[in-house]
DNA sequence: GGTTAGAATTGGTCTGACCACTTGACCAAA
DNA sequence: TTTGGTCAAGTGGTCAGACCAATTCTAACC
């Protein structure tokens, strides 16, 4: 089939594929502000509800961060979440068994593998990690960047992607239901605990204690979920 | 941290959730039509602008199907897949050695634990391709019914989901550069053959066939895009 | 019965307007 | 100095109505 249909792209599409193109090559840097929507619709010779369509559109996609009364911000690369409904919408211990298998090898990878700077940036995440749950604060952007980092070291961007996509279902409804009931700064410390000895393994360059250590740390997660799933039912 | 940062959630989300949810309740099905813009807006109260920007949100996520001067279609559920762009932006050489892990415990779950509605499946999607491929038509579409079918009888659908996404990588850049020089028609039997032992393996109910089937179609696969890779350059 | 031209339907886009929220400057009271 | 209040400008949120373009339907026509 050497003929592709050609689709006549709707407007918000073309204008929304040239403002991440212009993300995309660091004319708008993360965090900074976009123009204004009726700037952008004079410069680009559209009317502002199309420049909405679009915006909305790299909205969903995780691109933007739209503020009412503010402005339009470009997501910090690191926090590019889709703001969409997940697509499986997996329960709680189906993703924990999912991540058991995949982080696993992930930290075994990253054991064999990963270079100085890579083991720097997990260090990084656990000290993170560890200051943020002194404080009591919600741990949970520390604890996903901790697992990222991992998947990152393992020198497989597509095993980066699954990591992201896998923790990022905790926004599915059962997920949100169950998270409620937990509570962060007890556990905080186990997780802490157990991600230390994650690193150490990696640190070590130990691929088999890597992967078993991260399979404890997610067997560890499965016991709490199913304990305060049992005192909600 | 007791207090929580409320969120006023903008129009086009409400409105976005709300037909979202008549679709997972069954309210509208796969391939129905969703009532005119027109219409959507004056039931629900808003402007037509409002619902456009919801209908654009659920096209993004891929649950809608907009035509031009026809109508709203809710998307078939096989075929949902995202129309943005892909997070990670993984090479093919990278997808694969993800694949070639994760869905090499697939096979084996699946030959643990189908039940035989699933295994029917397996050979269904299998039979499909065998046709499509037969008539020299492109295999890719049932290749993927065929992977995700797999995943979906290991019984554990974060893992369905991670098959899908790491499939849907194709649509990046690389890809799509590496795919069009492949010559399908010959690839097509030797896939086919591959399949064929990964099906036989998982009928018989032997999991360690199963994995090491699978991953030795993921290894073929690596190596005919190493073959068109160098081709190519 | 099959074809075709026109009408009706439906999404695509535009214009202009008004509202609600955020931000920062300025000011008054503690 | 600090705190809180007020106000105006800037910005996104929403609306109403209009017209265009693609599709689909209908009915007249051959």
């Amino acid at each position: 089939m050497p003929l592709q249909a050609l689709e006549p792209r709707r407007l918000y599409r073309q204008i929304a594929d040239q403002i991440s193109v212009l993300i995309s090559d660091g004319e708008y840097t993360a965090g900074s502000r976009l123009p204004p929507e009726r700037d952008l619709a004079r410069q680009l010779g559209v009317s502002r509800p199309s420049v909405r369509e679009a915006l909305i559109a790299l909205e969903v996609e995780g691109l933007l961060d739209v503020r009412v009364g503010s402005g339009i911000y470009v997501t910090h690369p690191g926090k590019r979440r889709r703001k969409d409904a997940p697509l499986g919408d997996s329960g709680p211990f189906e993703v924990i068994h999912a991540r058991r298998l995949i982080e696993g090898e992930c930290a075994a990878l990253a054991a064999k593998g990963a270079n100085p700077a890579q083991l720097g940036a997990i260090r990084e995440a656990h000290a993170g990690m560890v200051k943020e749950s002194k404080r009591h604060h919600n741990p949970l952007d520390a604890d996903r960047l901790f697992h990222v980092r991992i998947a990152e070291a393992s020198g497989n961007s597509a095993l980066v992607l699954v990591v992201q996509t896998l923790w990022d279902q905790r926004m599915g409804p059962l997920y949100r239901s169950l998270e409620r009931k937990l509570e962060y700064p007890k556990m905080a410390a186990e997780t802490v605990r157990e991600h230390q000895a994650i690193v150490s393994a990696i640190v070590r360059r130990d691929p088999r204690a890597a992967r078993s250590a991260m399979r404890r740390h997610m067997d560890q997660t499965h016991k709490r979920y199913i304990k305060e799933w049992n005192v909600g039912n």
